[in-house]
DNA sequence: TCAAAAATGGAAATCCTCTTCGAAATTGAC
DNA sequence: GTCAATTTCGAAGAGGATTTCCATTTTTGA
């Protein structure tokens, strides 16, 4: 862990940030030519306030990066670069090239404020948690514990942080909708699939957008100006998820977004959106977590749409 | 932070305990002569615990590490030797010293406890969980605290009553087999559905009987002997899951099932099964603890087959 | 479709950290 | 007071970790 001293991050080719964040940052203080060691974040807070703020357009790689910092800063703060980048599924070049986007002199200085806020907020810990307690004795046990304990953390998130406004507005959303269409690939398949299971049952019609056929964009091609589409994505967005919601936002339709990071190509896409993250456990990551806030929704959505009813009568 | 994989100590000279301890241990450990080793404290409690027993007698500095030890942990594990060692107010090499007495490789080994021990005790250090509390306002907030506590409860059962003989058996089972059918229907499907995927992305090839135009009976038409079925069905036993188990264990395929009580139907065709029981809020239902559980048991089969792979060379 | 610009991956170079080891200082017994 | 055993110090070497650099790939804009 290489606590160097020297800040003199010469203007080198590769410390130059990625033009969109250039641009930004150019754009809000005017003229500022290498002004990135200016907008240096001092603390994790205000790194955090600045990845959140939404505005920035990353390239693949950082995103990446942008999203494991979010949502590991622990392991960012504990781990050497290379374990850092492992996990996070770069390179560890690129994990400096991201520390100097944000006039950091490299990766060493952009951990320190990991640590200091690791520093900062622990000590409350102490002596708590023994979620291997009788799991010694068979390694598949000891695994189960931890896939148990994960989705128990994802559960934890809701009731930390959880957006009332966002959530309520999703559900005016949905109920409004003439026919809500449920977009949602890869991990987050299981989710929207038991959303349109839940929603048929209670009398909502719907469209469960599966691919299968290959017929999806054919599906979200009849969408209209009166529908609504409710998308469960996961980092990495690399599935259709993106380019389904896109064609939805083209033709009018209003869109709700269950996502797990402000980084998500579908938020400049929703009308609103909430935060669910979710925990992992040896990677395999729980749905604990999006399934609940999904059946909220869907719940509210029932609730609202018989109250209108009753009130029209 | 070097994280040192040799642990080859040498028994060097420098290496060798302090006199104090070492006619302390071997006073307790009677005759093992080279055995501070055998008392190297696994996790960070253990350490503590020897630390608090009182009974060492250390020469000055290596007390004055113990207490530094003692008091901050988390500085302990966030900064290097140097950092350590100057906040302690005492050599580098006196804190690698100190390790050695504990029988660790170094510094960097005995940092590891102290670092595992802030990963694991911090995620939970921020405001604690009180998901419930504010949801009185909102109606639908009040929901979905029920909807989490579901899932929270399914989680818990787990826990309290789980088969462990089941369990390891239906690994066996699964791991043996040629190529892995999954069948679920409705609520059911979306955890089949996501263990389908795990476990392609895992490398284990596998059929998800998804009755896509209607073809789920012609694909289980197709399962042989060496092929196991994972059934997940939840009452009620309606669907057309338990037929598909009928032909599948006619064509004497091994099935194994994930189901909700002992009077699924599934159960006198499986070869082993397994009850979970998911709570329900408002007739919503989780899948919190069935998807643990098949999560679980994909990460049996796939390290079982690796570690068969393995012996095989 | 092509050219230019940007981003990425990976290996070499550099720097720092951890460890080792001999010398100096301290302790305690006789 | 002296000697031997133990402990501490601090410099130097070995080994990683971080950073730099450039060839290659990808994206952007005309």
């Amino acid at each position: 862990m290489a606590e160097r001293k020297k800040a003199d991050a010469k203007p080198a080719r590769g410390a130059e940030p990625p033009r969109e964040i250039r641009d930004e940052v150019e754009g809000e203080a005017s003229g500022r030519k290498s002004a990135l060691g200016y907008t240096k974040p001092r603390t994790y807070e205000e790194l955090r306030a600045v990845l959140a703020s939404g505005t920035l357009h990353f390239p693949k790689r950082l995103r990446q990066v942008a999203i494991f910092l979010w949502q590991h800063p622990d392991d960012v703060a504990l781990g050497t670069i290379v374990q850092v980048a492992e996990q996070a599924g770069v390179q560890p070049s690129t994990l400096v090239r991201f520390a100097k986007t944000f006039g950091f002199a490299g990766f060493s200085d952009l951990q320190g404020l990991f640590k200091d806020h690791v520093k900062g907020s622990w000590p409350e810990a102490r002596g708590r948690a023994e979620p291997t307690s009788r799991s010694e004795t068979h390694a598949e046990l000891h695994f189960l514990g931890g896939i148990v304990a994960a989705a128990r953390a994802s559960l934890d998130r809701i009731g930390e942080s959880f957006d009332v406004a966002s959530f309520e507005a999703m559900i005016e959303v949905l109920a409004g909708a003439d026919l809500i269409y449920l977009v949602g690939s890869k991990r987050a398949f299981p989710v929207t699939a038991y959303l349109s299971l839940t929603l048929s049952q209670q009398g909502v019609r719907n469209v469960l957008v599966d691919n299968v056929g290959s017929t999806a964009f054919d599906q979200i091609g009849c969408i209209g100006r009166g529908d609504a589409l409710l998308a469960v994505s996961f980092s990495p967005y690399n599935s259709i998820t993106p380019d389904l919601v896109a064609v939805a936002h083209e033709r009018s339709a209003q869109i709700v977004t269950i996502t797990d990071s402000t980084f998500s190509p579908l938020i400049p896409l929703s009308t609103r959106w909430i935060e669910v993250i979710e925990s992992d456990f040896a990677g395999f990551r729980s749905l604990a977590a999006s399934l609940s806030v999904g059946m909220a929704l869907v719940h509210g959505v029932v609730a609202k749409r018989s109250a209108g009813r009753r009130q029209a009568r």
